[in-house]
DNA sequence: AAAAACCCTGTAGTCGCTCCGGGGTCAAGC
DNA sequence: GCTTGACCCCGGAGCGACTACAGGGTTTTT
């Protein structure tokens, strides 16, 4: 199996799986006479794993870490579930900020009275205003959050 | 005002402030004899609008448009209206994925049984099941999503 | 035999900072 | 007067997770 193939069968990007192989989550693989790199079951399976922790936005750190669980069975699971603790709270203190970004936008929006001229519009006079420190349509009063980051 | 000061009254960090003059937010500040940047109201103003867009996790190229627009106050004011409406359906886009994210990941975390190895752990078994491409807990069937980053 | 499609390496760019080294400046305390 | 510490300067590197490109080689298709 060439990286190509792979890449197919995983939905994974050819320059991504060189870079997981860089990055050291993908062993280096073996290579044909020509140089191309070959790939058995076993790659496909572990950079499908990688992929699907991926689509649970794990960093590659963690899933690095995983990997290692999954080579030595003995280990303690208990690191596992903290892990994914960790990952579920990071994940749900984003979803936070994002849903108070989102009403701060909406709000903001509902400002525009379809002035012509962006002296008119109240999403700009919004902002200034928030520049000001005065209270804005998005914005209750002053704000000095830090939140949206984690 | 010197560049600490004004990080202060903003709530921006000092060497953030030199990476927006650099990046062409802030206009090149005055200099004192001593070579330190010194600051106005005008700049405090403007740099409190750049730190509010950002809360709003607006990207720098849109926060330099919004400045544009405050300073040439006869442009057409639909171009903001669009510029916000981008903004929120990115922001919706972002939401639902991490929405979709936090359920994959809490049905993941009830997976563990408090099995003491690896070996057991019903998490492990279920991330090296879907690299398999079986049904897991946490993705109902084969997934082919892209849907994370936009 | 030529063109298209694939593969290789290595490097640089993306975004929005953040940190570092190596220096200069300034006010306060001893 | 001399040290200490806080502040300021600049340029460059580093972060994460890719992505894109340049400049080559190989394989497959037409």
């Amino acid at each position: 199996m060439r990286i190509g193939e792979l890449g197919q069968a995983t939905g994974v990007d050819v320059e991504t799986v060189r870079y997981y192989e860089k990055a050291g989550l993908l062993p280096p693989s073996g290579r044909q006479a020509n140089g191309y790199r070959s790939y058995g079951p076993v790659q496909l399976e572990r950079l499908s794993f990688i992929r699907h922790c991926r689509a649970l936005d794990m960093t590659l750190a963690d899933i690095k870490r995983l990997l290692n669980f999954v080579a030595r069975p003995k280990a303690n699971c208990g690191d596992i579930d903290h892990l994914i603790d960790d990952q579920i709270s990071r994940v749900r203190a984003r979803l936070k900020s994002m849903r108070a970004l989102e009403k701060q936008l909406t709000k903001l929006r509902a400002r525009c009275r379809a002035g012509r001229v962006a002296a008119e519009c109240g999403i700009l006079h919004d902002l200034v205003a928030a520049a000001h420190g005065e209270a804005c349509a998005c914005h209750g009063g002053r704000s000095k959050n830090k939140s949206r980051g984690e």
